[in-house]
DNA sequence: AATAATGTTGACTTTTTTAGTAGGGTATAG
DNA sequence: CTATACCCTACTAAAAAAGTCAACATTATT
């Protein structure tokens, strides 16, 4: 019941292009990397996913980055986690995409009611937190996040 | 964000014993195998956490086998996900349990509330499942299931 | 036009976890 | 006594996760 660690850094990274939003200029990759302390090699392979999901824009080249595509309080959590971990649901007797290997014990499993009863509420818990939400989070619990990004 | 296979076939395994309970005798692994199509030798070991954790409780030799050590209405999915998978939290930032390995950014870190509210959501509804419920939603989808153990 | 800073891509490696096996014990009903 | 169960420790193979590498494409700046 656990979570890849590609989520748990792309909610990170994501935070903080949330907090850049309103300065209008992409954020690199370098930037992120440092700041959050993941790898900047892995932390490409994590934005080309969230790119091909159309969470976030790209500009190439010098002063290039990336952007959100949408404002942050248009995306939540859920969406990201989505994106970076393929589905949300804790059984594999069905997902949240198109594959849909369903077991053939599926019509007469109780089990699964309760898997499915879970992954509603894991969804409901992760479309109830914004980019925005975060970003304004992580700023009350520490103010000074802006500065750190300048100095670094 | 899944689980093992250990707690699927864990819940199924139990949910047998929970039909069986008022019958008063322990049920054997070689019969939940057969009846559930999982390995034996698997099934031992899923039993040994269970017994370890004190759901089941088990009795030796011929027409011996395991048996719920607690009504199955006192016995929630919870409690079984949590013996088999260790942990509910779909993070690693904390747990459910003493490990406690709590990253350091804890107290930086807004995601962390995130999966925090999830980890309390996914428990939630892992707590409103008891065996017995399941157990009665079993023979309600499928009336037979007892007679199957007994052709078996 | 040259340079350096960026993203792009796909294949690759390493590490960890999952899933499952093997095999030799121990207890006990009949 | 013996067959049928649980008990325990270790082992292995396969899959997934985590992370790396290298060569390339684009573009702002000088």
């Amino acid at each position: 019941m656990k979570l890849t660690t590609r989520s748990s850094y792309g909610v990170r990274a994501l935070v903080n292009l949330a907090i850049m939003y309103d300065d209008g200029h992409p954020v690199s990759i370098k930037y992120v990397s440092r700041k959050e302390g993941i790898s900047s090699i892995y932390l490409e392979q994590i934005f080309s996913r969230l790119k091909k999901q159309g969470i976030v824009r790209s500009i190439r080249g010098p002063k290039g980055g990336y952007s959100l595509s949408k404002d942050p309080s248009q995306i939540s959590v859920y969406e990201v986690v989505l994106a970076l971990e393929g589905r949300v649901s804790p059984a594999r007797c069905f997902s949240d995409k198109k594959e849909m290997t369903v077991c053939k014990r599926a019509g007469k499993c109780a089990s699964k009611e309760v898997w499915d009863e879970v992954a509603r509420h894991i969804k409901d818990a992760l479309e109830s937190f914004s980019l925005k939400d975060l970003a304004k989070r992580t700023l009350q619990i520490d103010p000074e996040n802006r500065e750190k990004a300048i100095i670094v």
